[in-house]
RNA sequence: GCCGAAGUGGCGGAAUUGGUAGACGCGCUAGAUUCAGGAUCUAGUGGGGGUUAUCCCCGUGGGAGUUCGAAUCUCCCCUUCGGCACCA
């Protein structure tokens, strides 16, 4: 019988689909389990990252099936985005055809796969059903104040027309076309992320199931700093300039201060000093910069304004300079600076001659302003700092703004580097944001019980990539909702990140069309048991996805804390070395594969070639190794075929055959403790590969019992191989479904084998009844002797020494140590 | 600069708790089968030595250390990848 995968897994797909073994009834379920892969993108067909990630989840799903539990296994679309736009530009097609034939497309290649998926639960996020609810949410945001809308100056990019989240750029640059972002002023609106700063951040330490590279990530993209805001009045003014610092200690060593470019009194300050001319060139030099060019290891520059800052404690003047490394978004735009102590200010006082004050003294050295080459940021005790002398700087810190809030002068403060994330999009593919904007009322939600918001199907395309929305009257000429009087619709539309920032719930419920959210059957299953996905999304989807869920806890939609309890970044698929792209011409299309070779190899190949967190290197060879094990297993059985289907076998029957059998007994030893590991390789770690290559070592086994052509004739044999060759394909129906379940089929079941039960090893069986115990002299191994499992010390020791190579090193020398590892190791040390 | 991960044969990788380094697979070598190729099967495959033995030495990026024993723990250094990056 000849190994037909094509038409094996194009049958056995339509047998799981006409039984529906994977549809679930989520209401019923008594063990639930939630498995989730990140959706696609209905880019045109999948990747190999697709079918790597897919590949894994669906191991885990299947697993869990088999287990007992009631896997939620479902899939779906992020289907808004610009890329459907561009294709409607570039080839007249429209957004939602060009998605909708992607993602039909998609599917059967997904189909093509054998995944275990929950079809019924399909979902496209640029189906009004969907986004009708994200519009709903947004306007409980706006009631909650957790969505505002400022003019605000926003990342522009001028090739895709369009506004990015200060996650999307990346070295100012667009994280999607690479190209120069410019800052424009827009009326944009914000979901007020940064409200939560403080619990996505403390929410890192729970998540004992990420991988401590993620959080690590958000962590830094959070960005905690504690410190104080302390005011500086302006000598002579009225104005007062707060600065925030991480370091209050150094207060008394602020010898100038440093403020943005773009702080509003930057050229306030220089007006009649004499300085004027001189900061305007500066600020507008800085200015023309191009945001990609103000990044990097830039000279540390700046000018005097003339004016004079005072000292809040010592009232000392303090001279004030625009310099080019202050931020205006973080912090207060304004830096008090402390050249002794902070290595940034120590170089712009050493290029501009300002003065230089110690003010923490190390512990274990002397410091002066004379000799220094480089600032102390360490710890020590202060000094020059009056009444705060000798204390230890961790102390002064809070001592200092004890002190300058007793005298109204500043306060303790903790700022985040987190900014609140801008939803706005000037683009026409993505969930129109439900606001009305009318002259008398300002911005007003649309009522909810108008909700959608649909999208205007006719629409023409500007090449220019500019939206359609704001010509289209008939979708933006409305009346305001408040007073009844003209008004007009908002024409951005929603950040697509927004709808990937709650997918994972709806796919709970997709069929109540009450709400977008059955808080009860919600519960039931969040958070996602296991989430699978690239690394790529360490930050921005989720984060957001984070987030979201804490906004729909407080919006009483669901009672979970955290989306995902337990995260598997997958890593990429490269060929030779690099990552696949159209650019690099070293694309693997995953169709071509299967066509070749069937699902159940490629599956097969990409589990084994690495660990699913780790790069995997594509292989050609790799793929062929992983055909002819498939090949073997098939001929295994199916040359067998007439034997095994005569034989049957009962546990009890089984160790009462193995007793007196060395051989038998050697067979189903390794069964058992094939089954344990690779229970635990799969439970325990993920790691699929040495799960395979431990089933891997079972078929060889098997293969050579049937070389012994003496053996090959007994009952007792062909039931313990029997039990070994069934095993085997139990451990590997979650890898390589479609083979295995015809293979179970024929040996003679009538439940497929996804249906089946997950094998439990015997422990007796397993147990080995004499080891192999290496025998080491000072560590070196010297002989290996073959002793009864549990042997004591004593025991072991005797053997050992009637072994001549270890005799040789023991004869006459004293044994001054003997170490035993029980049914491992014997080390004498002489 | 800071943070994180990693470095093991010709290659992908294994060694889960400090206990036989190199499982499993690829590739390669030899043999069997075959007109030939492919496929399949058998044996071998870290390096060196060798009295060919159930042998010896070296070997997990480099150097030191702890230990009876280190790929694994500690310290220092090197390299690669990823993230953040003038964050006050």
């Amino acid at each position: 019988m000849k190994y037909n995968f094509s038409q094996i897994e194009e049958k056995q797909q339509k047998l799981w689909e006409e039984k529906g073994i994977f549809r679930l009834d989520d209401r019923n379920a008594k063990h639930p389990y939630y498995c989730l892969e990140m959706f696609p993108y209905p880019s045109g067909r999948i990747h190999m990252g697709h079918v790597r990630n897919y590949s894994i989840g669906d191991v885990i799903a299947r697993y869990k099936k088999m287990q007992g539990f009631d896997v939620l296994h479902p899939m779906g679309w992020d289907a808004f985005g610009l890329p459907a736009e561009n294709a409607a530009i570039k080839h007249g097609i429209h957004p939602a055809k060009w998605t909708y034939e992607n993602i039909d497309y998609m599917r059967t290649q997904l189909k093509r796969m054998g995944l275990s998926y929950d079809w019924s639960r399909e979902i496209a996020t640029c189906d009004p059903k969907y986004y009708k609810w994200e519009q709903l949410f947004f306007i409980e945001m706006l009631e909650r104040g957790l969505v505002y809308m400022k003019k605000a100056k926003v990342n522009w990019c001028e090739s895709c027309q369009t506004v990015l989240a200060n996650e999307q750029v990346e070295d100012g640059l667009c994280w999607r076309c690479d190209s120069e972002v410019v800052e424009r002023e827009l009326d944009s609106w914000f979901f007020k992320i940064t409200e939560y700063a403080e619990e996505l951040l403390s929410g890192c330490d729970k998540l004992k199931g990420w991988p401590e590279k993620v959080l690590t990530m958000q962590r830094n993209w959070i960005g905690k700093s504690v410190g104080a805001e302390i005011d500086f009045p302006v000598k002579d003014r009225q104005e007062v300039i707060k600065v925030f610092t991480t370091r209050p200690d150094t207060l008394f060593g602020v010898t100038f201060m440093s403020i943005s470019p773009e702080h509003p009194l930057a050229l306030e300050l220089a007006k009649g000093t004499g300085h004027e001319e001189e900061v305007k060139k500066f600020v507008e030099r800085w200015k023309a910069a191009l945001k990609s060019e103000r990044y990097g290891q830039t000279e540390k520059e700046g000018v005097f304004t003339g004016s004079y800052a005072v000292h809040p404690v010592t009232g000392e003047d303090i001279p004030i300079y625009v310099a080019n490394f202050v931020l205006m978004e973080y912090g207060t735009g304004a830096v008090m600076a402390v050249p002794a102590h902070d290595q940034r200010d120590f170089e712009f006082a050493k290029k501009y001659g300002l003065p230089i004050k110690v003010v923490i003294m190390p512990k274990d050295k002397t410091i002066s302003p004379e000799d220094m080459e480089e600032a102390w940021e360490g710890p020590g005790i202060l000094v020059n700092s009056g009444r705060f002398d000798g204390l230890d700087n961790q102390e002064a810190k809070k001592k200092i703004v004890e002190f300058l809030e007793k005298e109204g002068k500043g306060k303790g403060k903790v700022t985040y580097r987190l900014r609140d994330w801008g939803i706005s999009r000037q683009r026409y593919w993505g969930a129109p944001i439900p606001i009305i904007h009318c002259e008398k009322c300002g911005a007003v939600p649309v009522k909810k019980e108008d909700l959608p918001v649909e999208l205007p199907f006719d629409v023409e395309f500007d090449p220019s990539g500019r939206s359609p929305l704001p010509q289209i009257e008939s979708f933006w000429k409305t009346t305001c909702p408040k007073c009844g009087g003209p008004a007009r619709r908002e024409t951005d539309t929603m950040d697509t990140f927004v709808e990937s920032s709650w997918y994972f719930a709806r796919y709970v419920c997709p069929d109540d069309d009450t709400k977008p959210l059955d808080k009860e059957r919600v519960d039931k299953w969040l958070p996602v048991d296991q989430y699978i996905g690239g690394i790529e999304h360490a930050i921005l989807h989720l984060l957001y996805s984070r987030f979201f869920t804490k906004v729909l806890r407080d919006l009483g939609y669901l009672s979970v804390d955290e989306p995902f309890d337990r995260l598997l970044t997958q890593g990429m698929v490269l060929k030779d070395g690099a990552k696949m792209s159209k650019s690099k011409g070293n694309v693997v299309d995953p169709n071509t594969m299967i066509e070749r070779y069937g699902a159940d190899t490629v599956r097969l190949f990409i589990l084994f070639a690495a660990p699913p967190e780790r790069d995997l290197e594509w292989s050609d060879r790799g793929v062929e190794g992983a055909h002819r094990f498939i090949q073997r297993l098939w001929r295994l059985v199916t040359e067998n075929l007439d034997r095994l289907t005569k034989t049957d076998y009962s546990k009890e029957e089984l160790s009462t055959l193995c007793k007196d059998n060395k051989r038998l007994k050697a067979i189903r030893q390794k069964t058992h403790q094939t089954i344990k590991k690779v229970t635990e390789d799969i439970e325990e770690r993920y790691h699929f590969n040495t799960a395979i290559s431990a089933v891997m070592e079972l078929v060889n086994e098997i293969s050579a019992a049937l070389q012994d052509k003496k053996a090959v004739n007994t009952d007792a044999f062909w039931k313990v191989l029997k039990e070994a060759l069934e095993a085997s394909l139990l451990l590997l129906c979650p890898m390589i479904p479609h083979v295995t379940s015809e293979l179970w089929q024929l040996l003679g079941h009538d439940r497929l084998i996804a249906q089946e039960p997950w094998p439990k090893h015997d422990k007796d069986a397993a147990k080995k009844d004499s080891v192999v115990i290496v025998i080491q002299i000072k560590g070196k191994v010297r002989g290996k002797i073959e002793a009864p499992a549990g042997a004591d010390q004593e025991e072991v020791f005797d053997l050992a020494k009637h072994e001549p190579n270890v005799l040789k090193y023991i004869e006459g020398k004293e044994i001054r140590k003997v170490i035993y590892v029980q049914d491992r190791l014997l080390n004498i040390v002489v």
